[in-house]
DNA sequence: ATATGTGCAAATGGTTTGCGTCAGC
DNA sequence: GCTGACGCAAACCATTTGCACATAT
């Protein structure tokens, strides 16, 4: 399957539009984690009458349909990515509101050992890690 | 010091009024991690009058004092826990919203050493942690 | 041709705030 | 008594939704 968003949206049967078609190479082209606002401030540089509900509508549907992945790091909008690049997590500077991108394959391991020890079930569903330090 | 979120207001010189007696004890008692309507309803089980603007300012008060700290679990609304509770991290489960506090002291060392290795300085700032995984 | 997407504006849900009144110190 | 807190209702901000019209397939 090819690596763009909108390939995969079409490969998923769904409508391709001319608003959908920028979306998805706004998110293609984005290298940071753009909100909606952000998105919509992105598509409307190309087509000026491209509404926020529609980012909106698009975000969500790109989401559920898995060519998104929304995150949401404590500043109260979501945030988008596209879910094809390689697995990262996120560390947050909740002064600076920076985002640090981040592998470590210790995270995982961390997760599913920190779940199993608490018997857990983990299968299907989705689990979010959320750590604090102070400095 | 003393451990009681009320001493610690006084002691921040704070007016201790009805209210705020109230919410800190209701937080006192919390085992778990209550968002401000449910901390309004506990409060309100003893002062039918107080509102839940009062509630919010309450909270955000006694975040900012350090008596308190706030947590975002991607859910849309904020939750409070008592700040002198033994240091913890969270694990999430996003499909049933279940909250599971766990104490692993490599995500403290991991954290560091994540920010430390992209060259961040840390001082005086909070680092936030998101790692997701699916099963 | 029909089902579905879009724009607009109104609605929603969580949180904040202005204002007149009330209470802690 | 004065300064700051409270309650109420309106305001806010991010996000969702109803409806009439437009468009992909």
């Amino acid at each position: 399957m090819s690596t763009k968003i909108l390939d995969r949206c079409e490969t998923m049967g769904l409508r391709v539009t001319g608003q959908r078609r920028i979306v998805a190479e706004v998110l293609e082209a984005a290298d940071d984690h753009p909100d909606v606002e952000t998105i919509h401030a992105r598509a409307a540089a190309r087509d000026p009458g491209i509404s926020v509900a529609t980012v909106y509508r698009t975000v969500k549907l790109f989401e559920e349909s898995g060519l998104l992945e929304r995150r949401e790091f404590g500043d109260g909008r979501a945030r988008y990515e596209d879910a094809k690049r390689d697995h990262h997590d996120h560390l947050i500077d909740m002064q600076t509101g920076a985002v640090i991108e981040f592998v470590d394959p210790e995270i995982e391991a961390l997760q599913e050992r920190i779940a199993r020890r608490l018997g857990y079930d983990l299968k299907g569903h989705r689990l979010e890690l959320f750590g604090t330090k102070r400095n």
